[in-house]
DNA sequence: CTGGGAACAGACAGACCGGTCTGACTGGCA
DNA sequence: TGCCAGTCAGACCGGTCTGTCTGTTCCCAG
């Protein structure tokens, strides 16, 4: 532990030799992302995450202790990730109604994207063991999004700002399942009209 | 084939000595129900299904040939049984803008039932490897799903039919995808309450 | 120059996977 | 009575899984 003071800061440049100035871990989490989102977390094995990142078995296991474990760092960076990017979407854009559609538009964004997937925290969850540390991760993801949706509908104005929320994540979820199940990426459309049909009826 | 007129036949009342009156391939097909449905495809072993049907493993080659085909036909089974109970339950619905709300009412049962774990073809489907005989059984049922609702909006005189039954369906599954990620059986409510406003709107 | 820590490759253990096969038993039919 | 199809239990096969461990190389600090 306190060895990390040092010996991760220079571990950064030293690794500048090898492949990537990355870390281990930052590589083996960037295969991992590749890999378990494109084929399921229980489909790869160890192994070919390790071959992927170039790392040995003992650092992956140096590193995150468990394939559960690097599973959930899996996910958690995509949290971060995700929430990051639907919010720079946000930003730029003015009013809370507005932002409540502009999530869909951040999402349309994800469908047209070459190797979409379907929604990770849905994928995982469905591979998930019951109690799993998947579905702690699964739970921060999807409180957050809730979160950000009410209190967007809250500054809207909405009649009731949780009820169009939840109508709206609906349509979230439903619009990544469509994105994937259906083979479009044109499914955030749909979704957008009727989260307008939905706001515009909660705001009378 | 043709050994099934006979053979077949008798063994429904042979088998009356045994556990039970089923047939070997519907009591393995009823144990890939339960195990397949709640622990996923991929995680539960073959050993594990005959274990629960109380069948030999050759028994389960000799019906089904391949776990892959094991899985199709339990998907197979899972896609008629919905289908017969979703259209039982909008049989006694009059007008085709009731029948659009009574799939919410049926899917609000599912979700109360006591081991509910999700939509088993969006589980199936997080699991499936590409071009696995389970993604044709997955496109099979929401093809199905949205024709029905594609149908029932041409009935009800929605101006774009196509559209408003995506939109319901969109809806559809994210409830289901809300009933299980957010633990609540309570998800069919909002759906329905926004299928009536999308509804209500498409038909102006 | 030398010692230590980290990463390396890869063998290994133990469990489990899907799938095949053998050999015994049973119940209905000729 | 004898036959035979179908089922049974379970050994067995090759492969893969997660996770541990050994021994080597390499880089940097002192």
């Amino acid at each position: 532990m306190a060895a990390e003071t040092s010996a991760a800061a220079n571990r950064a440049a030293r690794q500048a030799t090898e492949h990537a100035r990355l870390s281990a871990r930052e590589r083996l989490l960037a295969a991992a992302n590749e890999l378990f989102y494109e084929e399921g977390v229980n489909t790869v094995g160890i192994d070919r995450v390790i071959e992927r990142a170039g790392v040995a078995k003992a650092t992956l296991y140096s590193a995150f202790g468990s394939k559960d474990e690097l599973i959930r760092a899996y996910l958690e960076q995509r949290f971060q990730a995700r929430r990051e990017h639907t919010l720079s979407g946000l930003n730029p854009v003015e009013t809370a109604r507005e932002k409540l559609l502009a999530v869909f538009d951040v999402l349309s964004e994800s469908f047209a994207k070459p190797h979409y997937h379907g929604c990770a925290f849905v994928n995982a969850a469905a591979e998930a063991r019951p109690g799993s540390p998947i579905e702690t991760a699964v739970d921060g993801y999807r409180g957050w999004m809730r979160e950000l949706l009410t209190q967007l509908a809250r500054e809207a104005g909405a009649a009731d700002p949780e009820l169009l929320a939840w109508q709206l994540h609906l349509l979230y979820d439903g619009a990544s399942v469509s994105a994937r199940m259906d083979h479009t990426p044109q499914a955030a459309s749909p979704a957008r009209a009727a989260a307008e049909a939905l706001i515009s009826a909660a705001l009378d």
